[in-house]
DNA sequence: TGATTGACAGCGT
DNA sequence: CACGCTGCCAATC
């Protein structure tokens, strides 16, 4: 196990939820790299690990839809976040309804 | 080892 | 509101 950025990114994005989404730079925040939003959308474009790491979750910081290299492209993910039950806005989701909370731990 | 890349973010026009 | 440029970071070639 190691602490690789990249494992920790992916152990992030594998706790997102059916139904939600998380931006690029919030798992990057939670991955103890604010700054590396951008890294996040290289380990998903190699997405070593399809069924287990659903990159479609992980969107732009304004609720935007960015990259994916799957079938279909920006369209299909669209389509699978809607079937996923997220509640789209012309061409963006809304946040304040599906952004995925992460781990609420203390209260 | 060094340089380039890239599925972002933020600010300015 | 839409588009463009710059800054940042780790991975990959």
């Amino acid at each position: 196990m190691q602490d690789n950025f990249k494992s920790r990114v992916y152990k992030i994005i594998r706790k997102i939820p059916i139904g939600k989404v998380a931006t690029y730079s919030q798992i990057a925040s939670l991955a103890d790299h604010p700054k590396a939003a951008r890294v996040i959308g290289q380990f998903m474009k190699h997405n070593p690990d399809i069924p287990a790491t659903p990159c479609h979750r992980v969107i732009g910081s304004d609720g935007s839809l960015t990259g994916y290299s799957g079938n279909g492209g920006i369209k299909a993910k669209r389509q699978l976040l809607l079937r996923e039950g997220v509640t789209f806005h012309n061409n963006k989701i809304n946040l304040k309804v599906s952004l995925w909370k992460p781990d609420i731990t203390h209260l």
